[in-house]
DNA sequence: ACCCAGTACTATATAATGTATAGTAGCTAA
DNA sequence: TTAGCTACTATACATTATATAGTACTGGGT
């Protein structure tokens, strides 16, 4: 799949797939992974940013499946970025399919 | 508006803007301006790449309001890439749409 | 006891691309 | 003649997805 069309939006997924219950950086990829098809070493990268810039609080918790897990929480700061980048998405993609509407109608 | 949204999709844009007729760059960089907000700067780059890998011709054109045109003109293989970049586009657009859904279901 | 596969995270270097900035140059109108 | 619009070129920069490598824990097969 093309890798510029992921820019910009894998934040927004990872944020997404956080909204109903904590997640782990390896669950995510595996989960994203589904829909869209992304590297392990493109996610965390992408977690540390986010917790930094303060949308995600993090804790550890052992597994019975290998080393413990680091799991992200979104803060309150992080609901509303989210908000904000699918309303971005929103209003872009209607951008993009109006130009390929008005552009391919033969 | 979210610069990392607009990664590969200007490429996209400038493709179809010439589907139906030959463009100069100044003209591109306005049209598509008119939905998704781009600068000068980004549409020259992506022209001499594009005309580069063999999906424009180009020729020039005098003009009565200022220096002379550089007009782009889609080649066969350029169209071929569109029509790629369209499906992509497509796949790629319907993906974030349904993980913004099931994400996002109170 | 040993090795391998799967799980889970970290770190670094690289590639692609949109932008900022600056510069060149032609035309028209006040 | 000067300002402003038109039109293109070039360079340096910021962001972000990926590739790659490494660390480390668990459990199963031999």
């Amino acid at each position: 799949m093309n890798v510029q069309f992921k820019k910009g939006i894998l934040e927004l997924c990872v944020l997404i797939y956080t909204l109903k219950k904590d997640r782990y950086g390896y669950e995510l990829v595996h989960s994203i992974s589904d829909k869209i098809q992304i590297a392990e070493g493109s996610i965390y990268p992408i977690l540390r940013r986010l917790t930094k810039e303060g949308y995600f609080a993090t804790y550890l918790a052992e597994s019975n499946e290998g080393p413990p897990r680091k799991y992200y929480q979104l803060t309150h700061a992080g609901r509303e970025y989210l908000d904000q980048l699918v309303s971005d998405w929103n209003l872009f993609s209607k951008s993009v399919n109006e130009i390929i509407e008005e552009g391919m109608d033969t």
